[in-house]
DNA sequence: CATGAATGAGTATTCATTCAT
DNA sequence: AATGAATGAATACTCATTCAT
């Protein structure tokens, strides 16, 4: 009963957060939305800021453990990589709103300030592009994907993941394209005809 | 050098609204960068917001002008597309930074109230869109194209398009792949082999 | 035409001020709705204090004007206070709405000031207090009426001349009482029965 | 001497209300007065709008009050009338200068928002419209009164109270009729000669 | 006469944060 | 662990007034 209130806290900010965005969110909100008074806020954390941190790393924790939870012995590299597309154009689906923040525009007000925020957001584009990376030489290697420059490709994957995400994040559903056509779409870059 | 106030005003706002946000850009920042005072923002326009709608308004006038005048009698359909990403990749370089203010996320205050902004960022991906998904039904038509989906074609290459726009945008410079690598990686998607 | 703005400012003001009150009607609004540019007001007027002070000393001197138009040669002394409380019952029903500025509580902004606005409301009780007096000391000495010490008669009177004037200018007309039981009242407080 | 700092920021504002009126007051003005920070107010009220209404709101459940403890067992029916009016000229001499507000004009600004200002000023008419009313039927029935028309006897009753309540407040010395010479009047208008 | 442009001094209100308990 | 009360520093916006033309 008295632990709970540093994570309703925590779910109140999340909440609000991915919403309304960081400023538009008040502590008062914040309180009001975790039944809780505003000084409490000041009890658990230092400020609003380590609330948005104390979130945003959660999550980021939890990305990563998904993406280490991604099939690794699988037959083909596509496979992989089919895998780690479909994670992203799913993501948020079963969870909490918490990936959103990851996600989206750091607030503007902490850009500044070299916030974590900005360090997550360059670790998880870091982490995809390594595991694209690895799949594409290993694929290579194994004469299983026709030979492309990997760097180039790495990237351009790259691009497809993250808008896959961000109009799963933003909910845009009128513009995001299907998982079947999508992977059909990567067969034929990658894939020998 | 004097009369233009509107204009300086116009012109701070932008840089402001684009390098800290709307949120964080107070009227009277925008005063002072535009050496003007704060009333005077109020005798131009009816609020901050007012503002802001009028400079993305008129930058997606200007991005709509871009768009129009790209080559329209090409040889290729698919030499129309190139330059459509083309376009994307190297938006703003020439420009103001009033483009990064109609793609980014629009200030969360505004997107509650209907804001013109939420409208603009709709018309622009369809703008996007049905340029694309024309180009891809013409190339079909004419045998250019290895016969594809057309309405699954548009949308992974819309979410391409995207992707290096907000790269751009966002100067994410080490995540954008280059022009030459994107049209190969195109051509092999579209074009027979 | 060129002469009327002077006046068409004068009536804006005056509809707004007797309509929204002195601190709620801007110079804009005045200016808007006399179809004049602001500096107009500042061509024509000190400020908008004067606007105001001319509004009421223009008023002021009709409400004099209707007080000496009274019939001065009634064959009663009653008679002529009756047609005071007449006049009192049905001012502003044909003409402007500046009585009501003469009348309503000073702009609070200008009490301290010692403007003309408190001069004019000491002057107009005053006036309607003579008045009263004269008439009663005149049926006192023909034996119009019961002998009442004048002093009080005379506020007596006053403060329900005043009240039926308030009441009249606020519009409050359920409490309004009609003129013929007022006449009769007043008929039975001053003859003798 | 420091817990009702709410109560220092009621008697502070009613004060500055009263002497200088709602639009003139600031919420700088009255947090100085009250030897309090500005943000202090919005702590314990909505905001301006609100201390008002509180304040009139406190004003007139102590007018009720008084009304409801005048003498209701006096001899004659007349008494009461008298106690009635004795009240209204001097009221506000023991207690708190907010009574000035429920009965001067509601702020203008206040007025057009259907403000409980109106709700009130109308609810004070009708008490005393009321209490008049009871009076004078009573007074008929047992033949005390000279019968007149009731409702014309209580319209002008109300009148004269008004009256002599707003030049209470407005403390127009000069022009209250004392005491002994209103009771006098009203005798002679109501009872039998 | 007339006005478009411009401003100094406010003005109610908000917000993250702190202090005493 | 928890809170009621309190505040410094903004923050968007307003208004009477003035200046150059």
């Amino acid at each position: 009963m008295a632990k709970n209130k540093k994570q309703d806290i925590l779910k109140a900010a999340a909440n609000l957060f991915s919403s309304q965005g960081y400023n538009n969110s008040t502590t008062l909100q914040i309180a009001k939305e975790a039944r809780v008074t505003e000084p409490l806020l000041y009890y658990h954390f230092q400020g609003k800021e380590e609330i948005f941190t104390t979130i945003i790393q959660e999550a980021f924790q939890e990305y990563v453990r998904q993406i280490h939870s991604l099939p690794g012995n699988t037959k083909t590299e596509f496979e992989k990589i089919a895998s780690l597309i479909r994670l992203h154009m799913h993501i948020g689906e079963t969870d909490s709103p918490d990936f959103k923040l990851i996600m989206s525009n750091c607030p503007s007000k902490l850009v500044s300030k070299k916030h974590a925020c900005r360090d997550i957001q360059q670790k998880q584009q870091e982490i995809v592009s390594s595991y694209i990376r690895d799949c594409l030489e290993a694929g290579n290697a194994k004469g299983e994907f026709e030979a492309q420059p990997v760097d180039h490709m790495t990237l351009i994957l790259l691009s497809l993941i993250n808008e896959f995400l961000y109009m799963k994040i933003m909910s845009k559903k009128q513009f995001q394209p299907d998982e079947q056509s999508v992977m059909e779409f990567c067969k034929r870059s990658l894939l020998p005809s």
